[in-house]
DNA sequence: AGTATATTTCGCTCTTTGGCGAAAGATAGA
DNA sequence: TCTATCTTTCGCCAAAGAGCGAAATATACT
């Protein structure tokens, strides 16, 4: 039952949903994924860290990146057969296709020159940068 | 997506889960409802409500009483996948089970006299009765 | 019509949760 | 060890949601 709703709840908000649908067929690591949503960092971790908790998403720390992944096929039968209903049911969705072209995008460029910037991703890159930081410029940071 | 998540946030709800697991194999009316539950008729109104909005379940009104079961095979591919899902899951789940047996008790007694409690669920039957209603007094209200 | 009763809707409170930024934690490289 | 940078944790706020009782609605019975 606790498992149950653990998973019932990850796939019940819509960015949890379009976070997960886009580790169709491919890992991601945070800053990736925040580059997604555009959302804050810490939004997303804690959305990562509730799809980990549920199951249907693992995390494979590398360096200083976490990498996410769907689970596999050692994941728990509930787990794998929610992911299939998950992925069946939303396989044509026009939000998450465009989400999944977007992310093959997004991985083509390699995490450094993504996650470089520290920049808020709402109200991208303000001008005037409180605590001077001249040395490292947010250089990824694009209009 | 829509139709997904009214799927996934029906069933993200404990509450609801139970009102959901209980009609496995039968049907039931509000009140019988109320009293597995024991919530207030109008808190459990609403999770029916939105039990029947992500079309997991039906409802059909006869005389006063609303009857609630579980989708039928004219349900939706993503709905009846779900409600497949959820039951396989949640067969041997310890607490769906009581209320299932729990259910079965309720559902020997006619609607009439369970449902003649206007009783709060909660404080049951107060003795000091505010508003003298001495004509019809809550029969059906057991301690 | 009028009453009784089953359900739904409405207005309210309190809790949960999604969002943020700042600070803390972790890891690679100098 | 010190610094840079990726991620997570923490504390806060606003919105969503679960719960209640009262009022409204719907239906049956007299």
């Amino acid at each position: 039952m606790r498992e149950f709703q653990a998973i019932t709840r990850a796939l019940s908000d819509e960015t949890r949903l379009r976070l997960l649908l886009a580790l169709r067929g491919q890992r991601a690591c945070l800053c990736q994924l925040v580059e997604l949503v555009a959302l804050a960092a810490s939004t997303v971790s804690k959305h990562m860290s509730i799809l980990r908790q549920s199951r249907l998403v693992d995390g494979q720390k590398e360096g200083r990146w976490m990498y996410y992944s769907l689970a596999g096929d050692d994941a728990p039968v509930a787990v794998r057969r929610a992911l299939q209903w998950t992925l069946d049911s939303l396989a044509d969705d026009r939000r998450a296709t465009k989400d999944t072209e977007r992310m093959r995008e997004i991985l083509l460029l390699d995490p450094q020159s993504l996650c470089a910037r520290t920049c808020p991703p709402k109200k991208a890159c303000s001008s005037s940068n409180r605590r001077g930081r001249t040395k490292h410029r947010a250089k990824g940071c694009a209009p």
